[in-house]
DNA sequence: GAACCGTGGGC
DNA sequence: TGCCCAAGGTT
């Protein structure tokens, strides 16, 4: 046995596992939220559900899931679905990438699956944007298997029982966190065990002033009994997102529609629909502005001059945008990735916030 | 391993 | 205001 191995059987011998699991489970039962994924135990929308709630509040999921629910029911419809649709579902919910990948994992479970979510989690796994945390979850929810599935929660809370100061922001502490939650599955009712130390987690042994007073297996806690429940778990900090400056041009015709352009599908807001713009020195914006019309889109076209000024902050980046107005006479024909369209017509097309600011003000005008 | 990939809420 | 945070995954 390793000196690690030994570590972690020194800490796991500290806490009465069985007992953790009839108070956790108990708690859950009586106290759980009643949320729209949870009244199914369907794959698809457990799967569905992961995939949103990456990253994300809950509060903030439950409109998109209730919305694509009834858009895409089935595997078979989403997998038939223009791309553009399944966009325009997921616009305002971040991190874009996650639905094209849900649908093309959807689109291989129809091809090579029978349409059946694989009840193996290795093969599950497998599938586009279906990582550790999400095959085990999956899985254990609606199979009902004894597999781990570790996220922020897990992480926060098995810290602060089992009093381990590891890094959570390590991929080396998320593998821990599997060994431990494993070892506290085994006996449990995987569905109901790991769905309760999220649910812990979200309400109770919350990030800030955790509620221990109300927590379940406040006896269990071996930080809560050293009273270190507020230094776990520890955290590296991130680094400062930098900075762009571009330079956005709303280019309208003599009809009055504006160009937008499509995304490439690779790398950030892959796929989703925008003004124009380039990244620019704050001294050459209209230059830049200009030159970037003319070689990207074929558009000879008048800057007016600077509308409006915005900031999006991303995770990793903040652009700082400089808005120009500027006027042709007649629209080029488009190419695949162009659109010339009316302001109302822009909302059709999956816009990121960023670019929503900008139509906002123009209808604002 | 570190950087990339969104957004909105809370303090 | 600025920072941290939220049921992560990919490259």
């Amino acid at each position: 046995m390793t000196s690690e191995q030994t570590w972690l059987q020194q800490k796991l011998q500290a806490v009465d596992r069985q007992a953790f699991q009839n108070d956790l489970q108990s708690w859950y039962m009586e106290n759980h939220r009643d949320l729209p994924w949870r009244q199914t135990k369907d794959p698809y929308r457990v799967w569905v559900s992961e995939i949103m709630l990456q990253q994300t509040r809950v509060d903030t999921v439950i409109p998109y899931y209730e919305n694509f629910m009834k858009k895409f029911p089935t595997m078979e419809v989403l997998a038939e679905a223009p791309e553009d649709e399944v966009l325009k579902a997921w616009e305002g919910l971040g991190y874009y990438s996650r639905v094209r990948n849900l649908q093309e994992a959807v689109q291989e479970v129809v091809a090579n699956y029978k349409a059946e979510v694989p009840k193996d989690r290795k093969v599950f796994r497998k599938l586009k944007g279906v990582g550790p945390y999400t095959s085990g979850a999956v899985i254990s929810i609606a199979f009902d298997q004894e597999e781990p599935a570790v996220d922020g929660n897990v992480m926060r809370v098995f810290s602060r029982i089992c009093n381990i100061d590891e890094d959570i922001g390590k991929e080396k502490t998320k593998q821990l966190f599997e060994q431990v939650q494993a070892q506290f599955l085994e006996g449990a009712k995987p569905s109901i065990f790991n769905q309760a130390i999220m649910e812990l987690g979200a309400l109770i042994c919350t990030p800030k002033s955790p509620g221990c007073l109300l927590c379940p297996v406040q006896n269990h806690c071996l930080a809560r009994a050293e009273g270190k429940e507020e230094d776990l778990p520890v955290k590296s900090k991130k680094k400062a997102p930098s900075k762009k400056t571009l330079s956005v041009a709303v280019v309208q015709d003599d009809a009055g529609r504006v160009l937008l352009r499509k995304r490439p599908d690779q790398g950030l807001l892959a796929g989703m629909w925008e003004f124009p713009h380039v990244e620019s020195s704050s001294e050459n914006l209209m230059n830049d502005a200009s030159s970037m019309l003319l070689k990207d889109h074929d558009v000879s076209a008048e800057i007016v001059g600077e509308i409006q000024y915005v900031e999006h902050t991303f995770t990793h980046l903040i652009w700082k945008m400089h808005v120009h107005r500027a006027t042709v006479r007649e629209a080029p024909v488009p190419s695949e990735t162009e659109v010339w369209v009316t302001l109302d017509e822009a909302a059709l097309y999956a816009l990121p916030v960023s670019q929503q600011k900008i139509l906002r003000h123009l209808k604002g005008e």
